[in-house]
DNA sequence: CTGTTAGCGCGTTCAG
DNA sequence: CTGAACGCGCTAACAG
C-alpha cells in the first residue's frame, strides 16, 4: 500500500555507491567529484527522486517555513499582504503556513502552538482585535523563534514591526479636508485598543489643533468594523447638532457602508461632504468614485515584513533587533473621470 | 546556539520510565495507566513540552498538510475559498500550505514539486489560465497523492473536482433577464479554454434557445478578466446596431468595470438596462446596488472541496474515486432599498 | 501495562 | 574523494 519513494539509497544501491556521497552530490557538495554529480543526478531525474523534506528538515532542524497569522484572510488588506509575503519567501525557498485568528485570543495561541510544534523558522503576526496580553508570544520567545509583526502589533517594546505610518496618514487626510474647507469633520474610527485607530485618531486630532479647527469629541464615532457600522456611523452623525461637511474614515469597510447610506440618503458626494478614507485594490472601486483616498498597500508591507524576517532568521546578530519599518502612505486625489456618477 | 528543545526522552529520564511510555500516554494510548498518563502530562507542561512534528510525521510518512494551488490569492474568490478550505482542514487537525500560481504554468509545476517534497497528504487545485496540459499533475499520480480541483479544473475525466453549476446560473440570469422584457442580451464572457466561462456562455446560449430569443454572435464580447476590459467591452458593446437592454457579466471584476463605465456614460441601471452578474461578498458592495447577482461562495466550495479531499486521504477505498461535485448558485435579486442611489 | 529494539530518510561526523 | 556509522525525535513491532 505504501508509495513507492526513491530515497537516496535506492539510488546510492542501482550505482553502487554509499548513500552519502549520493547526498553529497544531491547538495552539491565540492567534496565528490564533477563525475559522480553527473552520475547522481542523471539516475535521480531517471527515477523521479524527490528529496524528503521531512527527513532533511528534522536532521537540520530548519523547516525553511514561515508562519502567517492574519484576523481573516477574506480581508483583502490581509489577502494582498499574504501575496507579498508568500512572494518574497517563495523567492528566498521559504514556504508559508497561513492561519487565521478570525479575531479570537483563543485561536491565536492554538495557533501559535501549532506553529511551534512545526517547527516554523520565523512568524509574520498581525494580531487580533480581542488580543490585549501577549502570554502566547512568550512561547516563540523562548524557542528564540524570531517573529515580525505587521500592521497591527503589540505597544510592547523590544519587538520587531512593520507598520503604515498611521499618524502622519491621518494627520495629511485631515489636512487635506481643512484646505477643502471643512470645519466640521467628523471621524469614524475603530477599537482604541488597537494602535492603528489609536495613531490614526491622534493624526486627526493633531492636524485639527495645528489648524485650530475646533475638536469635538462627539464627532469622533467607534465601531467594530462591519459594513453596516457604517451606515449606523452616519446615522448618528447626521443626529449630531452639526453640519458636518468633512469625513475622515479610518477603515475601508465602514467608509462602503458609510457612503452607500449617505447616498442612499441623498447626500452628495464631494459636494455636500467631503470624505477621505483608507482603501485598498479591491474597495477603490467603490471608495474612489467617492472620496480622496489613502492607498495602503498590503503587497508592499507584506514583501517587507518578510525580509525583515527572513534577515533576522539568516543573521543570527540582528536575531533580537528591534527594528520599526514604518511604510509611508499616499494621499490619492481622484480624477474627475470617474465622479460623473 | 541550540535552543534547548524539550523531547520525550528528557521526561522520560526525569520520570524514571522509557520514552516509549511517554510518547504513548502524550498520545493517549489505551494501553498506558491514567496514573502514569497525567504524571506524563504534568512534566510535559512543566517543562514546556512541544511534540516535535516533523519526526513524528516522518516516522508515520503523513503530514497533515494539503497543499493549495491558486491562481493569486488576492482575488476575492480565491481568497475566501482558502478560508474555507482553511476552516475545514484546521477542524480535522490538518495545516495547509498555500500556494498562488500567478496564472503561469511553469509556476505551476515548480509548486507540485515543492509541494511533493513536502509530502502533502493532498492537494486542492485550482487551475491557471494558462495551463493546457497536465503533465505536471502526473507526479501527484505517480506517487497517489489525492487531489481535488475546485472552480477551475480541466476537462480530462476519472479527476474529482467541485464546481459550481455554472450552465444553470448562467441559464437562469439569462433567464431571468428575458423575464424582464429583455430582448437584445449582451454576453460578457471569459476565456473560452476555462470550463466555467465555456459554461457560463452555454448556459446563455441555451436559456436564449428555450425561450426563441435570437442569439447574435456579435453580442458575445470576451476578454480577459481585468477591469478595464469591463469599460472596453461597454464601448464595443455600444457601438452594435442593437438597442442593447440585457446584459449577463460571468466576471464579477468586469461586471464592476462595465457598471461604472455605463454610469460615467449616463446610463440609468436597471431602467435603461438590466444586468446580472456573478458576485462576491467585496464585489457585491459596488454591483449589487445595481443588479441581480449570482451568488458565488468561495466558502462553500473550500469547505466542500476539503472535505472531499480528506474523504479521500482517510479512505483507501474512495482514493481513485472521481467525484464531481457540483454547488448550486442563486439568483440574489436586489431589494430596492439600497436602489436609489 | 511497560521496556526494548529498530527504523522513518537524511546529513554529518569520523575514518580511511 | 568516498564509505561506515550514528543520530535528529518519534512511533510501531515485538517482547515480557
Amino acid at each position: 500500500m505504501d508509495t513507492n519513494e526513491v530515497t537516496i539509497h535506492h539510488i546510492a544501491e542501482i550505482l553502487g555507491i554509499n548513500s552519502s556521497t549520493v547526498s553529497r552530490a544531491l547538495n552539491n557538495s565540492p567534496r565528490v567529484t564533477q563525475k559522480t554529480k553527473d552520475k547522481v543526478l542523471k539516475k535521480a531525474t531517471e527515477l523521479g527522486y524527490q528529496r524528503n523534506h521531512l527527513a532533511s528538515n528534522l536532521r537540520k532542524s530548519k523547516t525553511f517555513t514561515l508562519g502567517v497569522i492574519v484576523p481573516r484572510i477574506s480581508r483583502h488588506f490581509f489577502a494582498s499582504a499574504i501575496a507579498g509575503i508568500e512572494e518574497t519567501a517563495f523567492k528566498a525557498g521559504y514556504n508559508v503556513i497561513i492561519c487565521q485568528s478570525l479575531e479570537s485570543l483563543e485561536r491565536e495561541q492554538s495557533i501559535i502552538n501549532t506553529l511551534l510544534a512545526n517547527r516554523v523558522d520565523g512568524v509574520l503576526i498581525s494580531i487580533s482585535m480581542e488580543t490585549k496580553n501577549y502570554d502566547h508570544l512568550k512561547g516563540l520567545k523562548q524557542r528564540s523563534i524570531p517573529f515580525v509583526f505587521f500592521d497591527r502589533h503589540c505597544n510592547i517594546s523590544g519587538n520587531s514591526k512593520v507598520v503604515i505610518d498611521d499618524f502622519d496618514a491621518a494627520f495629511k487626510a485631515t489636512e487635506h479636508l481643512i484646505k477643502k474647507k471643512s470645519t466640521e469633520i467628523a471621524h469614524f474610527s475603530g477599537p482604541q485598543n488597537l494602535e492603528i485607530y489609536k495613531n490614526r485618531f491622534l493624526g486627526y486630532k493633531a492636524a485639527l489643533e495645528k489648524y485650530s479647527v475646533p475638536f469635538r469629541e462627539e464627532l469622533v464615532i467607534t465601531s467594530s468594523l462591519m459594513e453596516h457600522d457604517g451606515a449606523e456611523n452616519v446615522k448618528k452623525m447626521l443626529a449630531l447638532p452639526y453640519k458636518v461637511d468633512g469625513l475622515f474614515c479610518a477603515n475601508d469597510v465602514v467608509a462602503i457602508g458609510a457612503i452607500q447610506y449617505l447616498k442612499s440618503v441623498h447626500v452628495k458626494i464631494p459636494e455636500d461632504i467631503a470624505i477621505v478614507g483608507f482603501s485598498n485594490e479591491t474597495t477603490s472601486s467603490v471608495i474612489e468614485p467617492a472620496l480622496t483616498t489613502i492607498n495602503q498597500s498590503g503587497l508592499e508591507i507584506g514583501n517587507v515584513a518578510t525580509s525583515l524576517l527572513l534577515q533576522k532568521i539568516s543573521n543570527e546578530s540582528k536575531k533580537n533587533s528591534n527594528e520599526t519599518i514604518i511604510v509611508k502612505t499616499n494621499l490619492i486625489e481622484r480624477k474627475s473621470s470617474l465622479r460623473k456618477v
